[in-house]
This record gives structure tokens, C-alpha cells and sequence, in this order.
RNA sequence: GGGCGAAUAGCUCAGUUGGUUAGAGCGCCUCGCUUACACCGAGGAGGUCAGGGGUUCGAGUCCCUUUUCGCCCA
């Protein structure tokens, strides 16, 4: 008789891959399956750089997108999300190096040409793994439109790009100081260097007078002076103290030696000074120093550049100091200047060390001719465009870090020393030293018409290009159909920690060269840490794989920590556990800890829903398949139609589950639950619309579990097991009715198990006018809320809760019926029509129940006393008098206590103050308690005569 | 130094215009392999919503403040 040959358990792993083939070969996650007049609604991806691993940043950005993605696609728009990735330029750099390296040669030895070569080869090998990846956790993204930052076309975004900064003014090269990184060999922007405080030594020393004696003290001989990086002593042109004060404001004016070199710098004045930090007296290096840089342009200070690009001091340091070490440097002069008299003391000291967002290592500011884009402007577009809401930020709060970002904005290095990227569109001439700035490449310079032209070997931050991704990604600078239709995309979705790296960028691009927003929303969404809160790390081991937490995984491919808690491996829990877990433990800008617990808690939940329609095909296995004309399937649904051309298949999603005729039906429970099921649809579409989604993904887990699980498949297996024809048949519908929109709530969370069962249930139903596939139906619309069945419901699972608790209290076995008498008072009807269901939910004997409205309560009996029911229990022998009393007496101070207060509610202000239907209400409950303590001091009285 | 966030059950987290006695999952206790599911079912224990003050008829929710932790910007 079984039919369907659904295994027991949902195996993720045999559904996953196949479906998402069929779902891709299909084109459903194209936007051309919608009508031609839908209306779109666009993402592009935050592309994951080519040399990623995949981590569960990716899988949160992609549970969300693609939520957001299915969510839409369901309601009709024409649903389209942006593949891609980008080039990465110094971590895929790194990465050919290092491999480079392995072979025993270097960039340097094989030439630029080569070197590049090899990326790409590289890029080829390795490139898109990260977005095979993606396509696991149920990415669908139109993989068609995928695009990459160096493709023909992105590459002549970014040239168009940079050519109309540099024609409007906005670009500009010049010799300021920037971040330099020693190791990398190249400029990193202010953004690339994290500052961390770490235990550093604060130096004490001698700032020699010109013309004076050291002898003759502080103030007189010298200026006492404290740095944290004697080495940059040599770079110095300036000592610098406050006009105000006392001990040096005679010294201004005057000159002092540097030391060891003697060369004489200027004693100047600047508020900037802080005379309470240390000697009050600072030494200016203009080259080394942001700060100083800045109070060097003020006072037309001279610029001295010590170290060279490896951070060894250069030639300007002296010839006792060139070329070593910068951290050499500080050990030898400072010995220097011991035996020269010029230390006072060392003390230690914590600071604010610069070091490379990527590898660690201190960063050194340096002077150096550089690119950069001049930010006010874009900045000030960028601010109007969210001030004035055409771009929303949720959360909401991020908004103000935008703007303070945005307010103190400086500008933008974005020349890279290196050779993987987008070159710099310049060309210098030898002949006239001129510059030609162009979108084509030149061969003859625009201004001298020379041929000797050569062209900056720098390439461009990697951002520049990602800035330009929303509208690059869609043919920009090109006027394409997609940019038409799609441009500007509707929400931009990724990681708030890159907020000003990317999202304010692309923010200030998209208004400067399309005259338009790129988005109309910004979603942030937070970190993942592990269970404890910490950042995900290798050399703590809580690295979770999102494909180990899919797919299982052995104990030796796991972290150290992950291990100790899974020394067994991880079992696959395929990709819904996971992002359930994600879209559901988590609210916007929020940081989650992840717990594996948690995926396994929805695990089981995918388990459930396949359990359910399991469940309900069980239903539909021994009737006879003639009127459906569709014999019964012993194997899994295969999934062959669709492979429609696009045109055909514009008119796809047509069918609504909603539409269903549905039977006036007088029976409670099927009225309760699809009452139920619209107010869920009515609360999760309201959800959904309003970024809530986390809170979306969990009233429907609720209501699928809780309700429709928990409650009404119990119920129905009265009228299916028991019924006639006519109830089966209508019993079966609701089933089918309630799952299939189910179904289709759940679809954008848990995209693989949803669609597999609704496979299983339109096959099962011969359901020919159903949708294609589930991904492709339409999001359901609520029917009418049934107040009068909600109440009534709750009336008869309160009461059967109350017997399973008196069953449990007094060890009844599970399997054994028993007798209830019930005095309904108004709920007599109710009761009566719905015997069958409470003596099914509770386990009572059929032939042993009485309902009238008023009873005589049986001897021995248990007083169950909930809303306008008393239900009495005869538990001949197991009822201890003095027992059943006692907790009747404290279910009666219960009541009366809940009486008291809400009588002293009622009697104060609360009546006068508080809103009409907030005081009935508290009218109301107030009567129930009173009749409930009526009935309770009634029993008590009974027991005690 | 400026700004922001977090602090709710043993653990991981919800709780969006302030409105019944604050919820879920996991864990824990009791019972049950009842023909969808032991990746389960039934029942239960467990919270002074970090501390203090304020606004309000009413505060986990709004305001002020303290403490701890975290992040961003200087």
C-alpha cells in the first residue's frame, strides 16, 4: 500500500545537488521568467574575492540575498541577482607569489608580463570555486549574467571611470603622505590599516639649542622632547610647542640642532600642541608622521624622507644610519645619543601601532607621489542621498556612523604598487614630461604628440572597481537593456564591516557617473562568531566550514575546538539547517554566535516537514488513481518538464493555492487551522516587507510546527482513519491546502527540503495545474481570519492540555482511556461537536464521557477547572482526597490573587487612563477569573461536605 | 577622547508604533518505540529582562545614570 517511496528521514544530501540542477537547467533563476512588465527587483552579490574560502560570512550573505531573492521571485517581480567576484589584487598577488616562490623563482625574475600571464592561469584554476561553493547553500543567482572585475567589460567600467574623475577634476596625482606597507611593496589607503594599542617605549631626550649649552638645562640648553620613534628623529624639520606656554613660548623662533646630525630646524608654535603630553614639546618629521604632515603644509615645512621602501633609512638619514633597519636604526641612535648626552630617560608606554589589515605588519606613513581622489564632493553627494532618503540603511543606526564617516572623509589613495589589477589609464611622456590621461590606449602623447610614451606601472585599489559593481555589472558604462531594466538595483546586502570599504563608495560612484542611486536599500547584516563570541580564527581552531556543516565532516578535518565538542565529526545537516539557523538566530546589524546546536534544532526541522508530507502522501497512496489519471510514483520525482524556453515560459507562476474552492466547512479544526494559516501568511508577507525576517522564518516555524504538526495532523487522522468519503476527501484538501502554502512560506528559507516535498505532494495530488517547480509559484495570499474558530479552538486544547497534565500528574498510563465527565456551561455545543476530537487528544474513553451543561460532579474525581469548562476526572483509587483539595486551594489563591490585582488595576487610574479596549479587556479576564473562582470554591466546598 | 552596540531561562537567541501572568531551540527532569517523524510525542522545572533612578494608568521596550563586554572613528 505505500506508495510513495519516501525514506524515513530527510537525507539533504540526495536532494540538494539534483534540484539545484534541474532549478539552474530550468532558467528559474533568471528574471526573464517573470512577465515582461514585471516589475524588477534586483541585488548584486557582494563578490567573494577569487583566492576566498568559502567561510559563514558567505553563507549569511547568501541565506539573506537569496531569501530576499526567492521572496520576491514568489511575489511576481522580476527577480534578479548579480553574480560575480573580484580580482582581489593583493591577496591573489600574495598568493601567485607564494606559488611563485615554491617553484624557486619570483615576480621580479619572471617579468610583469609573465607574471600576469600566470594570474590569470591561476584565476582559471582556481577562481570560481568560491562561487561553486556559493551554488551549495542554494545561491540562484542568474549565473548567465556573472561577471568578474577584470573582464573586458568591467575593465573599461573602471577606465571610464577613472578618466571622468581625473576630467572632472576629482582625480588627482601628486606627493602626500599615505600609508606605506613594507612588506607588500606598495601604498595602502587610510581603511587598510588597523590600529591596534600595544605596549611600546616612550623616548625622553635632548633637543639641543642652536648657540647654547646643553649644561644650561631644559628651557635654556635644550627642549626635553618624548617620541615613540626615535628613528624618526633624523627626519625631523621642526620641534613645535604651545604658543601659550611658559617654559619654551621664548624658545619660538629660535633654532635647534637635530640631533646627532646638527642639521638646525626651526622652534615653531601650533596649538595643535598638547602641553600636558609628555615634555610638551613635540619634534615635527612632516614625512613620517600624518599628523605632523599636516602642521608641516601650515607652517611650509620641510619634507625629509628617511626611509626607502623596504623601511631601511635612506640617505637622508646620514651615512651612519642609511640603509639599516628601521627598528636597527632606533637601537643605534638612540645609543648614539646616549653617549652624546642627549637621552634623558625611557619609560613605558602604551600606543596606537598602524599595522596592515592584511599580514600585520607595521605600516609606515611616507611621503610619496601617489593617486588620489579628491572625496568632498563625492562625499557630499553621498550624504544628501541617504539624508534625504532615497537610500535607507537598515539597521537604521548605521546611518550615523555613514555620515560621521562621510562628514570626516579624506581623501582616497587608490594607486597600488602592484601588478594584479586594473592599470593606471596614464601614460608619461619622456620627451615634454606631459601626462595623458585616456579611456583608449594612447600611442603618441596628447600634448608633445611624442611616441615615447610609457605607462604608470601602478594598478588600482581593487575597491575602485568594486564601487562601480551595481551598475558595471549590468553594462555600464555601455546604455544596455539590463542597465535600463535593472539599474538602479533595489537592495544592496552585505556585512556592515564594510560599510565605508565598499558600500560608501559605491554609494558616491553611482551618483558621479549615473546620475542615479545604485540601490534603494543598504541591509547590514553582523558577524558570525563562534558559540562563545569570538571571531572565527585558524590558530583557535573554531573555524567552521559552512560546507563541513552541509556535507559532515570528520573529526581530522575540524578545528582543535570544534573537535572537542563534535570528536566524532560533524553529521551533514544540509544547507536549510543552515540558513534557518542563520536567517532565524539573528536580527539586522546584529553579530550572531553560532551554534552547531542550533543548525541540528533545524535539521530537525527540515526532518519534520518531510515527515509531515510524508504523513499526508500516506493519504493519498491507496486511493484510486482515476479521477487523477496518475499512477501512483515508486521513485523520486524526476523533474524533466520545465526546460521551457524563456518566452514560453513567462506566464509560469499562474497557480494560487489560495484559490482553491474552499468548503464552507463547519468543522472547527479545518476552519481553525486555515485561520490560523492566514493570519501566518498575513503576519509573514508584513514580516517580510519589513525586513524583519528572522522573525518571518520563525513565525512560520511556529505555526508549521506548533500548530499545524502539533494540533491539526493529530486531528485529522480522526476523519481520515475514521471518516467517511466525504470527510477524508475534504480532510485530505485541507492537508494539502495547508502544506502546499506552507511550503511556499518556508520556500525562501529552506529552499531544497520544500522544494523536494511539494515535488512529492503535486505528484501524489496529480497536480498538473500546479506551478513547474515551488521556487517559481506564487508567494500565497491570506485568506479571512476566523476569530470565532480560533476562539472555540483554544477552548477544547485547553481543555485537552489540562487532561494530559492531570494524566501525567497522576501517572496515567499513556495508552489507557479514561473516563470524563464535562459540565460546559455556554460551551455545551462546542463540547458536544467536538468530542470526538478531545477524546482523541486525550485519550478518553468514548463511551465514558458525558458533556452537559451543568453536572454533578462524580466521586472521586479530578476538578479540572479551565475557562467556562469544568471537566471532572474519575480516578476511582488514585484520587487522594486531602491532595486534590490541597491543589484546588492553591489553584484558587492563584485565581484570587490574579483577581486582587486585577482589581486594584481596575479601581486606579489604569480604567480612566488607558485606552477603551485595553480596560475591557482587563474587564473581561476579570469575570473569567471570578467564575473561575466560583467553580473552584464550588468543588472545594462539594469535596469538604 | 568621540560614537555605537550588547547585557533577557544552564547555553544560543527572539521579543519594531509601551498594553494580558516575558517566548523559542538546545540542555535538564518524568513518561512513552500510539501505524508521519525517537532528527519524535506528551507533561514538567527553570527568568527581580545587568544595577540604580525617572517618564507613564502601565516599561524588557522610552529617558538619565552606573557596571561589564565588544565594535567603529580619532
Amino acid at each position: 500500500m505505500p506508495t510513495f517511496d519516501m525514506p524515513k528521514a530527510y537525507d539533504p544530501s540526495a536532494s540538494e545537488r539534483r534540484i539545484y540542477e534541474w532549478w539552474e537547467r530550468s532558467g528559474f533563476f533568471k528574471p526573464e521568467i517573470a512577465p515582461a512588465d514585471a516589475e524588477p527587483f534586483v541585488i548584486s552579490i557582494p563578490p567573494p574575492n577569487i583566492t576566498g574560502e568559502l567561510h559563514l560570512g558567505h553563507a549569511m550573505f547568501v541565506s539573506l540575498e537569496d531569501l530576499m531573492i526567492r521572496y520576491k521571485r514568489m511575489r511576481g517581480y522580476a527577480a534578479l541577482w548579480v553574480p560575480g567576484y573580484d580580482h582581489a589584487g593583493i591577496a591573489t598577488q600574495l598568493q601567485v607569489e607564494k606559488m611563485l616562490l615554491r617553484e624557486g623563482t619570483s615576480r621580479q625574475q619572471v617579468g610583469r608580463e609573465e607574471f600576469l600571464r600566470r594570474t590569470w592561469a591561476w584565476k582559471e584554476k582556481y577562481g570560481d570555486h568560491i562561487v561553486r561553493q556559493l551554488r551549495r547553500l542554494g545561491a540562484s543567482c542568474d549565473w548567465e549574467r556573472q561577471r568578474f572585475t577584470l573582464d573586458d567589460g568591467l575593465s573599461r567600467a573602471v577606465r571610464e571611470a577613472f578618466v571622468r574623475l581625473y576630467r572632472m577634476g576629482l582625480i588627482y596625482r601628486g606627493e602626500y603622505l599615505i600609508n606605506w606597507s613594507p612588506g607588500l611593496q606598495t601604498a595602502v589607503s587610510d581603511l587598510e590599516v588597523e590600529y591596534t594599542e600595544e605596549d611600546a617605549t616612550l623616548y625622553y631626550f635632548k633637543y639641543p639649542i642652536a648657540g647654547a649649552d646643553l649644561a644650561d638645562g631644559p628651557g635654556q640648553g635644550y627642549i626635553p622632547v618624548a617620541t615613540t620613534r626615535p628613528e624618526t628623529i633624523l627626519g625631523d624639520t621642526a620641534v613645535a610647542v604651545h604658543p601659550d606656554d611658559e617654559r619654551y613660548r621664548h624658545l619660538i623662533g629660535k633654532t635647534c640642532l637635530v640631533p646627532i646630525l646638527k642639521r638646525t630646524i626651526p622652534i615653531i608654535h601650533d596649538t595643535y600642541v598638547d602641553m600636558a603630553f609628555g615634555t610638551g614639546a613635540l619634534k615635527i618629521t612632516p614625512g613620517h608622521d600624518p599628523n605632523d604632515f599636516e602642521i608641516g603644509q601650515r607652517h611650509g615645512l620641510q619634507i625629509i624622507n628617511v626611509l626607502d621602501k623596504d623601511a631601511r633609512m635612506s640617505a637622508d638619514a646620514g651615512p651612519d644610519y642609511a640603509g639599516l633597519d628601521r627598528f636597527e636604526c632606533r637601537r643605534k641612535l638612540w645609543a648614539d645619543m646616549k653617549a652624546a648626552g642627549l637621552t634623558i630617560k625611557t619609560e613605558p608606554y602604551r600606543t596606537q601601532i598602524p599595522r596592515s589589515q592584511r599580514g600585520g605588519e607595521i605600516v609606515e606613513p611616507m611621503v610619496s607621489t601617489q593617486w588620489f581622489v579628491k572625496m568632498k564632493p563625492l562625499a557630499d553627494m553621498g550624504l544628501e542621498a541617504v539624508r534625504s532618503g532615497r537610500i535607507t540603511i537598515i539597521p537604521e543606526r548605521f546611518t550615523k556612523v555613514y555620515y560621521n564617516w562621510l562628514e570626516n572623509i579624506r581623501d582616497w589613495c587608490i594607486s597600488r604598487q602592484l601588478w594584479w589589477g586594473h592599470r593606471i589609464p596614464a601614460w608619461y611622456c619622456a620627451d615634454c614630461k606631459g601626462m595623458t590621461v585616456a579611456k583608449e590606449d594612447p600611442t603618441r602623447c596628447e600634448r608633445c604628440g611624442s611616441s615615447s610614451i610609457e605607462q604608470d606601472p601602478d594598478v588600482l585599489d581593487t575597491w575602485f572597481s568594486s564601487g562601480l559593481w551595481p551598475f558595471s555589472t549590468l553594462g555600464w558604462p555601455d546604455d544596455t537593456p539590463d542597465l535600463r531594466r535593472f539599474y538602479p538595483t533595489t537592495v544592496m546586502e552585505t556585512a556592515y564591516d564594510i560599510l565605508f570599504f565598499w558600500v560608501a563608495r559605491m554609494i558616491m560612484q553611482g551618483l558621479v557617473f549615473t546620475n542615479d542611486i545604485p540601490f534603494e536599500t543598504v541591509y547590514l547584516h553582523g558577524l558570525v562568531r563562534d558559540d562563545q563570541g569570538r571571531k572565527m580564527s585558524k590558530t583557535t581552531g573554531n573555524v567552521l566550514d559552512p560546507i563541513a556543516v552541509l556535507d559532515g565532516a570528520q573529526p581530522d578535518e575540524l578545528g582543535d575546538y570544534i573537535r572537542a565538542q563534535y570528536p566524532d565529526g560533524l553529521q551533514s545537516m544540509g544547507a536549510d539547517a543552515l540558513r534557518f539557523t542563520l536567517l532565524t538566530g539573528t536580527t539586522a546589524g546584529t553579530d550572531m554566535n553560532l551554534s552547531l546546536q542550533r543548525v541540528e534544532g533545524n535539521r530537525n526541522f527540515t526532518n519534520k516537514i518531510w515527515n509531515a508530507v510524508r504523513f499526508v502522501l500516506s493519504q493519498f497512496g491507496d486511493q484510486e488513481s482515476g479521477d487523477r489519471g496518475q499512477e501512483p510514483r515508486t521513485n523520486l520525482p524526476t523533474y524533466q518538464s520545465p526546460n521551457l524556453p524563456i518566452s514560453q515560459s513567462t506566464n509560469l507562476p499562474t497557480y494560487q493555492s489560495t484559490n482553491l474552492p474552499i468548503y464552507q466547512s463547519t468543522d472547527l479544526p479545518e476552519r481553525w487551522i486555515l485561520s490560523r494559516l492566514a493570519a501566518t501568511i498575513s503576519d509573514a508577507t508584513r514580516l517580510m516587507d519589513g525586513f524583519q525576517y528572522g522573525e518571518a522564518g520563525r513565525q512560520i516555524y511556529e505555526f508549521f510546527w506548533g500548530e499545524f504538526c502539533d494540533w491539526y495532523l493529530e486531528i485529522s487522522k480522526i476523519a481520515l482513519y475514521r471518516g467517511d468519503a466525504a470527510a477524508q476527501a475534504r480532510t485530505r484538501a485541507t492537508l494539502v491546502k495547508v502544506l502546499d502554502a506552507s511550503l511556499r512560506l518556508l520556500h525562501p528559507f529552506i529552499p531544497y527540503v520544500t522544494e523536494e516535498t511539494w515535488g512529492y505532494l503535486k505528484q501524489a495530488i496529480g497536480g498538473q495545474d500546479w506551478p513547474a517547480a515551488l521556487m517559481i509559484a506564487t508567494w500565497p495570499t491570506p485568506g479571512p481570519v476566523d476569530p470565532a474558530a480560533d476562539a472555540d479552538m483554544a477552548t477544547v486544547m485547553e481543555i485537552v492540555r489540562a487532561i494530559r497534565n492531570a494524566r501525567s500528574e497522576y501517572t496515567v498510563k499513556p495508552g489507557q482511556a479514561i473516563a470524563a465527565a464535562f459540565a460546559a456551561g455556554d460551551q455545551e455545543a462546542l463540547l458536544r461537536e467536538q468530542a470526538e476530537t478531545l477524546c482523541s487528544l486525550a485519550r478518553l474513553d468514548p463511551d465514558q464521557v458525558s458533556i452537559a451543561g451543568r453536572l454533578d460532579a462524580p466521586a472521586q474525581a479530578l476538578t479540572l477547572v479551565t475557562g467556562a469548562v469544568t471537566t471532572y476526572l474519575p480516578m476511582s483509587g488514585l484520587v487522594d482526597l486531602n491532595a486534590e483539595q490541597g491543589r484546588l486551594r492553591k489553584e484558587l489563591a492563584e485565581t484570587e490573587a490574579q483577581i486582587a490585582r486585577s482589581q486594584s488595576l481596575l479601581a486606579g487610574p489604569f480604567a480612566q487612563r488607558a485606552p477603551a479596549d485595553v480596560v475591557q479587556r482587563e474587564r473581561d479576564k476579570q469575570a473569567d477569573l471570578h467564575a473561575r473562582g466560583e467553580r473552584l470554591r464550588a468543588r472545594l466546598a462539594a469535596l469538604a461536605a
